[in-house]
DNA sequence: CCGATATATTCCAAAAAAGCGATATGGAGC
DNA sequence: GCTCCATATCGCTTTTTTGGAATATATCGG
């Protein structure tokens, strides 16, 4: 019951299904999640530790960056069908198209520069 | 995005849930619901009106009472699939069997009685 | 060891959600 | 019309969630 809540809930916040739709595309780290929300650093990063928790995404350090995929899905098998449904769900809806048609010219050493 | 985000936040709450699962068994009124969930009636209205919201579930009047059962997802794509595998999750949950293995004895002309 | 940097965590204020008593609504029966 | 009853809505408090600035942590290059 408690896993399936925290799948729900983490599924039930814009930001981080914007997230997940983003995390479609490729693998990010935590900066380029950030720029492409327009988040704070802090927001998304607590954003990502639900996904996670929910067994939604999964990070993997990279010296200083953490780089975030979908989770496989055998974790949660409630994870598992909603990241299966999300895949062709939502893709025409405006809000995120505005986000996911970015994150290929997203990239975390032009991002650097821009600080 | 917000009929998406109407449907995971109607799902990620313990009672609303629970709704869910009794109703997979039998259509129910306010008072057989808020009966099987040990909730204030206000409580058990609000939370209905969540779920319908949603296009997770139906009303219909029958004089004085209402009756829900769960919606067939004509209303929402996002609900029908969140329903149809709701079907064969959580039933083992023990907070789940709790109150689904009574529904079958609640009655409303009972109910009326105990008030 | 030191400075720079990507990410995580803490702290706090604002917004949203949950629970419930009290009240309103509307149909049933007289 | 009036009363009774099931349900919906309102008002209020408590709890949870969100967002971001500030701070801590960990890693890299020197």
């Amino acid at each position: 019951m408690k896993e399936f809540l925290k799948v729900m809930k983490a599924a039930s916040d814009p930001t981080r299904v914007k997230m997940l739709k983003m995390l479609e595309q490729k693998r990010m780290c935590v900066c380029e999640i950030q720029t492409g929300l327009g988040a704070a650093q802090s927001t998304t990063s607590k954003h990502l530790k639900i996904l996670e928790d929910a067994g939604l995404v999964m990070s993997q350090k990279d010296g200083l960056w953490v780089n975030y995929t979908l989770a496989d899905g055998r974790q949660s098998p409630y994870a598992a069908a909603l990241l299966g449904n999300l895949r062709h769900w939502l893709n025409e809806e405006p809000e995120i198209a505005a986000v996911t048609s970015q994150v290929q010219r997203l990239d975390r050493f032009q991002i650097l520069n821009k600080n």
